[in-house]
Formats: C-alpha cells, structure tokens, sequence
DNA sequence: CGATGCACCTCGTATTACAAGGGTGCATCG
DNA sequence: CGATGCACCCTTGTAATACGAGGTGCATCG
C-alpha cells in the first residue's frame, strides 16, 4: 500500500503520543494505527515491540500485565521522561516539517 | 542546537525536494539547509555526502563536475526516475504528517 | 479439525546517520 | 613567508533502526 519504511525516524514520536493520550497495548497499537492510516499502514509486529522495548529502556514508558478472561495484555504508559521527550520531538518534528516544506518552496 | 538525528528519515526527501529545484553541489546544500533552518541545523558532510552518494545509486540523481576560477564543484541534478520518487516520498511524508498529527489528537 | 484472530515475543540483516577523520587549493592576515 | 580559515570533496567505522520471518498460546468459528 504506502511504503513499508514510511514511518521510518517518526516512530517513537507516533508511539509516544498515542501513548500519551491512554495507556496502550501492543496489539492495540498497531489496530490504531491501520485506522488512522485509513487501512493503508500496517506496522509490523516486529517492528512495534522492538520499538517499544526501546522506549521503556530509554525510561519513557513503563509497562504493567493486565489480565482480562481473554487473556493477558502488556499496557504501557508514558512517565514524565516521556513527557518532556514528547515535547522535544514534536518540536523537533515542527523544524523537519518546515524544512520540508522550505526545500520545496524556495531557494535562497 | 537541534536533536543532531533530527532529519532522520527525511534526508532523501529534503535533497531530492532541494535537488528537484535547481542544480546544487554538496557544499552549498548545507549552507541551504543552516540558512532554512534559521542557523539550527548543520547537516555534517558525512551525512551528506553518503545520502548524495546513495541518491546517486539508486538513480535517482546524477552528478557532473563543473569547473570555475575558484575551484571545481561536483553538481547535482535529479533524473526522471528521481522526480517519480520524490512524488512517492512526497504522498509518504504527507501520510506520516497525517498520522503524527492524529496519534496526538484522537484517539478512537 | 483447521483456520483465523488476538496477543506476545526473538533473531538476523540491511540500511541509515553520524562523527571523526583525511585531502586539496585558494585567499588573506600578520 | 607561514599560518589560518574557508570552500570543497571524500572514506571509514559504528550504533541504532526497521524490517521480515519465525515462534508461542489460547479462543472461537465453521
């Protein structure tokens, strides 16, 4: 559909704020993200939990099991280490988008 | 100044967009680059010149040397095939721009 | 029973972005 | 004249990334 690198280097910005908003599982994201992408992204599961093992190591988010009758779920949540880098990625994000936007626009 | 990994995932994008405009050489793309980014953002040359590179293998641009009375310059211009691909980076980064402001706004 | 969906995980690999280095030649300054 | 700085190009090594492919277990549906 869109290319399978499409979100490469905006990952953990994507994943930190879903997770900001509400406590998340795995599975649960990557639903999130084909309806957000209108059925057009798929994340692979490779992919989400490799990047998410990588958020809680870097203490951004932390994890707890949540047994429900259907089975066991990983939750994760965002700590205020994630906030803050939350925030330095969006505006991070802000400069690349208008950089983006500049290269293509106009030329000093 | 910036997060030095900032661009990552978006270097093509930004050099093809770049490139698509006019003809550039190397050294003058990263002053291009510190002068949209308003002086905060330096992109090292080693990164350049390995995108530049890779760019180039994947046909997506060609390079010609060009000689003036200060020196010779290796420029850059962007082939049929690269302004296809920039069009599909393009819809991608529109996508992803999409999916980054969703992830931090609803959230169903 | 087999397939499908939910839910988690690991491993190996290619690619990426970077820093750190190296090199040339010209101009300017002391 | 020598040093410094700038403009310009390049290579190598490394850490991190994103991915596919594979694996587990359980429940449900046909």
């Amino acid at each position: 559909m869109v290319d399978k690198e499409m979100m490469k280097g905006s990952i953990d910005l994507v994943l930190l704020s879903l997770i900001s908003q509400r406590d998340l599982y795995g599975y649960e994201i990557t639903r999130i993200l084909k309806h957000l992408s209108d059925d057009t992204y798929e994340m692979s599961e490779g992919t989400l939990y490799s990047a998410l093992k990588r958020l809680e190591r870097k203490g951004w988010i932390e994890s707890y099991w949540y047994d429900t009758e259907i089975g066991r779920r990983k939750y994760y949540r965002l700590t205020e280490k994630g906030g803050e880098e939350l925030k330095r990625k969006q505006e991070n994000w802000k400069m690349v988008e208008s950089l983006v936007q500049k290269s293509s626009e106009e030329l000093t």
